[in-house]
RNA sequence: UCCUCAAUAGCUCAGUUGGUUAGAGCACCUGACUGUUAAUCAGGGGGUCGCAGGUUCAAGUCCUGCUUGGGGAGCCA
């Protein structure tokens, strides 16, 4: 019986031992082509970016190759030959093919030319069938597969936080309600308003927007966790990039400090950087030369190039000294403000013109958990800082002092009452710690170089925009 | 949510200061070509110019509203 080979190990691995035998490809067409002499088909089975060449003989099959067009799946058996064209090592002679499925040419939404990121984006079921949604799939399997190494690699526990929350109380973003009473009639309490308690979870509940402070509590009992997850935000945010459902990983770990976090989220990132490089060249090479041609010179870049570290309180200083200087600014900087990304991308494509891991920020711009420094303004915030896509982590040290933190809480009216179990984490056995939160999405814009977050996400959510 | 730009053939686009029958490339169909590389060459079919109003002798073109999409901003990852 004939083994069907899949078409990266053809293309990729040594085969000199399967020339001018029979084998099986199975797979879809990108092109068709030829003369009433030869006809190629180019066939692709998404192992790999590449196609294999099928030579055929028109005479021979010409009830097929009428109904072989662009997007038709097809298997194809025959001998493995090297080619006598100049575009491929082998290709394949044609003994017998099967058409498993037509794709009428005059509906099929695909061609063999360009589409634009637009139009793709409105065929989302069939736009994975295109050279550039293949490389970004396959790389986005590569980088969660390097994300899981990376942190095996040093100890760290995959830790499964909940999707659904009753935390409200994070700050991250509007929330997606999880409820299964009737929206037409739900039950009411004495002051009208909806009574929850009735609710299936017996309390107002929706799905998390970080799974930050439950991972708190892993790091306190297993040191190091991280979790990958997705996680939802309802925002009204219409931005190449932001989504309402996004995967994020967030690791936390006991007993680390700025200088120990900071220098995690800088190993992190350039080890995934470079697990790219080495080990999607070929789909790297298609997205350097159709989507962004200075797209591995710059993943080469951030590799070898170290961080910056910048305080905030400096960071204010340059740009007011680039303001005196004349750089115009939208918003006007001085210390105390949230910077705008304006500001961000002068500082990192300008001044230092290489990633920024921006530290020490004032506490009034920050989260109420940051560990707050000695100074009494500042809080130990960190913000990696990348060219073109802006913020790619946030993270800080926690604030591990029970009494720190409930005076923060009650300084920003935080409601209590779902956050005694966070707090019991520095009541028992609390201990200095600090994580990070990577958006898997913008980590993939860096790494494709593609513009749109929609575009690097099999099925993007998107106000207005729940498709496919 | 705010600002801004856009919407013309299946796709990507052109269409001049408003003026006769709205064009091109690709795709599709027909034909040519002895090995192509998003094959090439010749011919053919294909349009409610996003929707609804308005101005005008005349609207793809100008005005108003709506819808959808892009870019920028805010929020953030």
């Amino acid at each position: 019986m004939t083994k069907r080979f899949e078409i990266a190990y053809l293309l990729k691995e040594d085969v000199k031992a399967l020339l001018n035998t029979n084998i099986i490809v199975k797979g879809w067409v990108r092109t068709k082509r030829g003369n009433k002499n030869v006809a190629f088909i180019a066939v692709n089975d998404g192992s790999i970016i590449h196609n294999i060449q099928v030579v055929a003989d028109p005479a021979k099959f010409e009830e097929e190759l009428r109904r072989i067009t662009t997007g038709a799946c097809i298997g194809v058996e025959g001998k493995l030959v090297e080619s006598q064209g100049s575009g491929q090592a082998v290709e394949i002679q044609a003994e017998k093919i099967v058409v498993y499925g037509e794709a009428d040419p005059d509906s099929y939404p695909l061609q063999k030319k360009g589409h634009s990121m637009e139009f793709l984006r409105e065929i989302g079921h069939l736009r994975l069938r295109t050279n550039t949604f293949g490389a970004v799939m396959r790389m986005r399997h590569e980088m969660a597969y390097a994300i899981h190494t990376f942190f095996h690699e040093r100890g760290f526990f995959y830790f499964h936080t909940p999707l659904i929350t009753a935390s409200d109380c994070e700050g991250a973003g509007e929330m997606f309600h999880v409820s299964t009473l009737d929206p037409e009639n739900p039950p009411r309490d004495k002051e009208g308003k909806i009574d929850w308690e009735q609710d299936f979870f017996g309390k107002f509940t929706a799905l998390t927007v970080s799974g930050q402070l439950e991972g708190e509590l892993g790091a306190t009992s297993l040191g190091k966790i991280y979790t990958f997850g997705p996680t939802f935000r309802a925002e009204n945010s219409n931005t190449p990039r932001h989504l309402a459902e996004f995967w994020m990983i967030e690791p936390e770990m006991a007993f680390y400090d700025l200088d120990s976090l900071t220098q995690l989220e800088e190993e992190f990132i350039k080890y995934l950087v470079r697990w790219a490089l080495d080990h999607c060249m070929d789909d790297l090479e298609f997205l350097n030369k159709m989507i962004d041609n200075s797209l591995i010179e710059r993943l080469k870049s951030v590799v070898d190039t170290d961080f910056v570290r910048l305080p905030y309180t400096e960071g204010i200083k340059i740009l007011e000294e680039a303001a005196a200087k004349g750089h115009k600014f939208e918003f006007p900087v001085s210390w105390g403000v949230d910077l705008a990304s304006e500001h961000e991308r002068y500082l990192v494509e300008h001044h230092f013109k290489k990633p920024v891991i921006m530290i020490d920020y004032p506490k009034e711009i920050k989260a109420f958990y940051m560990k707050q420094n000695d100074d009494g303004k500042t809080v130990q915030g960190t913000d990696v800082l990348f060219p073109q896509i802006g913020e790619i982590i946030g993270g800080s040290v926690r604030e591990e002092s029970y009494d720190k933190l409930l005076k923060r809480i009650e300084e920003l009216n935080i409601p209590m009452k779902d956050m005694w179990w966070y707090l019991d984490t520095r009541r028992y056995g609390s201990c200095p710690h600090a994580g990070f939160g990577l958006g898997f999405e913008r980590l993939m814009l860096f790494v494709t170089g593609m513009a749109n977050i929609r575009d690097v996400i099999p099925f993007p959510r998107t106000p207005g925009n729940a498709n496919f």
